[in-house]
RNA sequence: GGCGGCGUAGCCAAGUGGCUAAGGCGAAGGUCUGCAAAACCUUUAUUCAUCGGUUCGAUUCCGAUCGCCGCCUCCA
């Protein structure tokens, strides 16, 4: 079975059959960025990651855009986002997108998410957006009042084709008070006319302004994919209107259909409900982070598919990492044994077709609209098998490891992004563990017990775990 | 009201028109161990919200009902 997944636009799963032949252009909404990212982030650009990941480890060249929109999304208020949180905190407006852009990535790259192949911000391609908004003038899907230009939704019979509304079945006014100046009250705006006190604007044929939130999108896309590009992702919030809007717009430009598959991820809950900044129940990921590895916040949320929503508790987090350091363990025991192994013995056919089999039935998972629940169970079942072996003594299985582990670092480092060496931290205090150890097992061969489990009751106290075996002892940080 | 989705064991979570309904966490018992830890073995859903229908057969398809969630121009 070859790469299958959810098109939000068929509202059906498809084989996958990029534009180009072992090419795939990817564009995914990227944050606000006017405060801290939090889970709901973290589970979104996490699923993103995994299929750009995926893609790349199923051979394709991948380009990824996603964008940082630093200017035009507005507040119900009428305000700009960024503008709203650069008065909060005394900033200027470019001052506060990077402290935020900053405060994105250190999150991502904690989560071990990769970065974008390219990043490009809304401000920075105002006149791309410009060209963008005056073609639809031209077109005359696109029409201007008062130094503000706005989409002629009437005028595009399609509008509303990905979430499935119809305008004129829209209560006009339900939420927002109805703009006057737009003939429609489902249009919606490419370009906004800026008063004098507006501390971003641009010029433009129609005067001061900046652009309006949709565009920004459809403008970077292009630029950087081109007119008709294969994936596009975002949260299932953006369907509608954002996502509607971006096709509308798009297509009015061109005549061309703008994007071949869309997938949406789903939500963070906190206690049953969406996570959001406006509902104020959110957790940072700087907070989460402080109470959880990235790996384990990271395993959590591959633990539940990208489609499906997610509870964020503490205690379901906890019970992820217990699974996490099952898999951690067997992996630790592989790499203990390989450090120690002798070349003598054949390999046995029951190890490789374990291995053979784990990566089948892993692909198979994952071409199956990037299915990580079911890819992590096939990992939990290979590792109980990897424990089995090791458990069991053979010397002659040795040769046949190495591939078992490089699988492993395949298919958990480097599609799902786990580490499961769990290596990086405190280093420095090995030797001095080691020592102690050591000493342990000098008391145990006198069979001073009591000195033994003070040692080992006193490393414990400090984070450090003892696993005595009969050839070792190994020893791992406890979170 | 409109559009979309969900309801599987104590909890989390895959899945399939018929073959034992994955896996993880938790719990109980056992093996191993000086004792632990880890690991391994066994047990933990005669049943997939409820009620109908299609079918030789449905948890899976269709319809209705109940409950929950998201969106309907703020959000990843």
């Amino acid at each position: 079975m070859a790469l299958h997944l959810y098109n939000s636009l068929t509202r059906k799963k498809e084989l996958f059959e990029p534009l180009q032949a072992g090419r795939v252009h990817m564009y995914v909404c990227g944050p606000t960025v006017y405060d801290y990212p939090h889970i709901g982030h973290a589970k979104s650009y996490i699923a993103f990651d995994i299929i750009n990941r995926y893609l790349r480890f199923s051979g394709y060249r991948v380009r990824y855009v996603q964008n940082i929109t630093d200017v035009g999304h507005l507040l119900d208020s009428g305000e700009d986002r960024i503008l709203r949180g650069a008065e909060r905190e005394q900033v200027e407006p470019m001052e506060l997108v990077e402290r935020y852009t900053a405060a994105y990535f250190r999150a991502m790259d904690a989560l071990n998410v990769l970065r974008p192949d390219i990043s490009p911000h809304a401000a920075g391609h105002v006149p791309e957006q410009i060209e963008m908004v005056q073609k639809l003038l031209e077109n005359g899907y696109a029409y201007e009042v008062n130094g503000s230009v706005y989409f002629n939704v009437e005028k595009w019979p399609d509008y509303g084709k990905l979430s499935g509304r119809r305008v004129d079945e829209q209560q006009a006014g339900a939420r927002l008070e109805i703009n006057t100046e737009k003939r429609h009250p489902a249009d919606f705006a490419l370009w906004k006319r800026a008063e004098p006190e507006h501390l971003m604007q641009w010029s433009s044929p129609w005067g001061k302004g900046y652009p309006g939130w949709h565009i920004e999108c459809s403008a970077m896309a292009m630029k950087y994919l081109g007119e008709s590009i294969d994936i596009h992702g975002g949260g299932m919030e953006n369907k509608f209107p954002h996502h509607d809007c971006e096709i509308a717009q798009s297509e009015a430009v061109t005549g061309k259909p703008f994007v071949k598959y869309w997938l949406h991820n789903n939500m963070v809950l906190v206690d049953g409900v969406k996570m959001s900044k406006s509902l104020g129940n959110f957790t940072t990921i700087s907070d989460a982070l402080e109470k959880f590895s990235g790996d384990q916040l990271r395993f959590f949320i591959l633990q539940t598919h990208y489609k499906s929503p997610v509870d964020f508790t503490d205690e379901a987090v906890q019970a992820a990492s217990q699974g996490l350091e099952r898999l951690r363990g067997a992996y630790r025991k592989l790499s203990e044994r390989l450090d120690r192994r002798s070349e003598a013995g054949a390999e046995q056919m029951a190890v490789m077709n374990l291995t053979a089999e784990t990566r089948r039935r892993f692909i198979e998972a994952m071409d199956d609209d990037f299915n990580t629940p079911l890819a992590i169970g096939v990992l939990f079942d290979c590792a109980r098998e990897i424990n089995k072996l090791l458990d069991a003594q053979q010397d002659d299985i040795d040769a046949a490891l190495p591939p078992v582990k490089a699988l492993f670092d395949s298919l958990a480092g480097d599609v799902l992004g786990l580490s499961l060496s769990g290596e990086e931290d405190g280093q420095s205090a090995a030797p001095f563990i080691e020592l102690l150890i050591d000493l342990r097992n000098a008391f145990r061969q006198e069979r001073n017990w009591s000195m033994a489990d003070r040692i080992r009751d006193e490393l414990q106290n400090r984070g450090v775990v003892l696993e005595d075996s009969k050839e070792s002892t190994l020893w791992r940080f406890e979170k």
